[in-house]
DNA sequence: GCCGTTTTCGGCCCGACTGTTTTCAGTCG
């Protein structure tokens, strides 16, 4: 069994034992057990065989042993009598938002509820406010709650999180009364996939503010609104949470509402060691919880409260306290990437398939947003539904991507297409031949058509990096977030090839796909693997794709010479060349 | 369930908001 899902197991054990009642730092340790795990940068297997999982911090003889026969078995006897003593409809209830585990216990052990249906009838023949602790307004609630979860996914991609924060986060800057403001939460951290949007403002005046947040169109319901915090939900479904603070508080509530929960742990022990109390409204020279302003050690901004606890400032997507806290320490952090460092993209299409935009648009925008190239990487004729391009066609695409570089070049630019191909991975090898792929400036090679078995999957990959044509593996696991699964897949070993043979991996950086993941580029990076940050654009707009992507490599600790395009076109050209040079 | 320059037991981050209460429990982040 992979970490991966060993993860996902110990996650569910500790949401099984929350419905219990179980003390909720037990189930917490089953989290952070889970966590660790996904973290590993060595195989599960071998610490498990060598027995030394228990060295892990987090990992004790409880999760040692049940991990253990996790990976030996692919089972666990404990975690499958506790499912079988749990009725499933318990775990969606949990969904709901404003209820917990008391509530749905209370529930289940005085009318019997145990699933949504149950629960939407019995509030509904007005049992629910009956019981103690209930009232007519948290059956009310609890009624609302379920046609929120039917009618809105709890769950949102970056990019459309971003589409409807961002330009909410203008309208506050403009009010004046607000002083700061910025996002906070997942948003900021760049998680792939959020669960709400998180502002954060100071101002002397909160109470305004709140009240003009909440009268903002685009707002379809005010879940909850108080004097200095209001939820919202936005049209689409996405909450959105806004918190307002003093200006001095500030940025002790944006580090403490950035996060992430397990960062925050940490560093509230850092400060606790230190005879210091840290929480969202400050630093305070006291072992006692107190907002005292006596007491406050002041901080202008994030960075010196990190250097108050004897850290460089962490960049919030690396607040996952994913190693982050040894690196501060020793001021050994990356000096992570910027968007603005990409030269270009490798993996782009244009109308030759599926693509949108021609060719003359798209080198017309590129060369406008101020990059110096553009790889046009049609499909291959596998893809078929794709418009896939043959060799001939393929052939008349490159004639006509020089001659507009031509004519680019006449007018004075140093803006370039690069002529290319995404050409399949098929059962059997690739859709094209050698010889084709070596009139190509960019090979993308990438798996469309996956099937169930892992080895065979994995074995097509490493296949296809051993080409000596191909540059790069494009979307490695075919995972569409939200929507469909990476298929099976030993990352790992397709990394190893990659490092093997000199052959580059994307972070393609469409926000549906976000793949290959950030949390795979730390074992790639200790391989020695490049990254390409590609946005496999389909139109002109999926340009701003790049941004998403820098951050997604930031998320993975990339620095500006871990990512191909970065490299001007110059430098580019050569490393292009490099991998048919050294077979 | 984990952990230990307060070490084998007793902590474990903590405040806002809501709804139900009349001082607090549950939920959320």
């Amino acid at each position: 069994m992979d970490k991966d899902k060993v993860a996902e197991i110990l996650v569910e054990i500790g949401t099984l034992l929350e419905l219990k009642g179980e003390n909720p730092f037990k189930t917490r340790a089953y989290g952070n057990g889970a966590r660790t795990i996904q973290g590993l940068t060595e195989p599960l297997e071998k610490l498990v065989a060598e027995k030394r999982l228990g060295e892990i911090k987090g990992i004790g003889e409880a999760l040692e042993q049940k991990i253990t026969e996790l990976v030996e078995t692919g089972k666990l006897k404990y975690y499958d009598e506790l499912k079988a003593s749990i009725p499933p409809g318990l775990i969606q209830m949990l969904e709901i938002s404003g209820l917990g585990p008391k509530k749905i216990q209370a529930m289940q052990k005085k009318l019997g509820v145990d699933s949504i249906a149950k629960l939407e009838a019995a509030c509904k023949a007005g049992k629910v406010a009956e019981l103690d602790g209930f009232g007519e307004k948290t059956q009310a609630n609890i009624l609302e709650g379920i046609e929120l979860k039917r009618t809105y996914a709890s769950k949102h991609r970056l990019g459309d999180a971003l589409a409807v924060a961002e330009p909410m986060l203008e309208i506050l800057r403009e009010h004046p009364a607000v002083i700061r403001c910025s996002t906070a939460g997942s948003l900021r951290r760049f998680k792939e996939i959020i669960g709400d949007i998180d502002l954060l403002a100071s101002s002397k005046k909160p109470t305004e503010v709140i009240n003009f947040f909440v009268t903002q169109p685009g707002i379809v319901k005010v879940l909850a609104k108080g004097e200095t915090k209001a939820s919202v939900i936005l049209e689409g479904g996405i909450q959105c949470d806004l918190r307002v603070v003093s200006d001095a508080e500030f940025p002790f509530a944006l580090a403490y509402f950035t996060g992430s929960k397990e960062h925050n742990i940490v560093m509230r022990q850092r400060a606790i060691q230190r005879g210091l109390r840290l929480n969202e409204y400050g630093l305070f020279k006291s072992t006692e919880e107190t907002r005292d302003a006596k007491l406050l050690v002041k901080c202008a901004d994030e960075a010196e409260i990190f250097a108050k606890l004897d850290l460089v400032f962490v960049p919030p997507e690396l607040r996952e306290d994913h190693g982050e806290f040894s690196a501060a320490e020793k001021n050994d952090l990356p000096k992570l990437i910027e968007w603005t460092q990409l030269k270009g993209a490798l993996h782009n299409h244009s109308t030759w398939s599926d693509g949108k935009n021609t060719l003359e648009e798209i080198a017309a925008h590129m060369e406008e947003l101020g990059l110096e190239y553009w790889a046009i990487t049609d499909h291959s004729k596998a893809s078929f539904q794709a418009n896939g391009l043959d060799a001939k066609r393929l052939r008349e695409q490159i004639v006509e991507i020089k001659k507009l570089n031509e004519k680019i070049a006449a007018r004075g630019s140093d803006f370039r297409l690069l002529t290319g191909s995404e050409v399949d991975i098929l059962k059997d090898g690739l859709d094209f031949p050698d010889e084709v792929l070596a009139e190509l400036d960019v090979v993308v090679a990438s798996l469309h058509v996956a099937g169930s078995n892992e080895a065979e999957n994995t074995k097509r990959l490493i296949r296809a990096a051993e080409n000596p044509h191909v540059h790069m593996l494009g979307h490695l696991t075919g995972r569409l977030l939200l929507e469909r699964e990476a298929y099976p897949l030993n990352v790992h070993a397709v990394i190893d090839a990659c490092a093997a043979t000199g052959t580059w991996i994307e972070l393609n950086c469409n926000p549906w796909r976000f793949d290959l993941d950030w949390r795979h580029w730390f074992y790639a990076k200790s391989k020695g693997v490049k990254c390409v940050i590609n946005p496999d654009a389909h139109r002109n707009a999926h340009a701003g794709f790049l941004r998403l992507g820098a951050g997604m490599a930031r998320k993975g600790w990339l620095e500006r010479a871990d990512v191909v395009n970065t490299l001007n076109l110059k430098l580019l050209q050569n490393e292009l060349k490099r991998k048919v040079t050294v077979k």
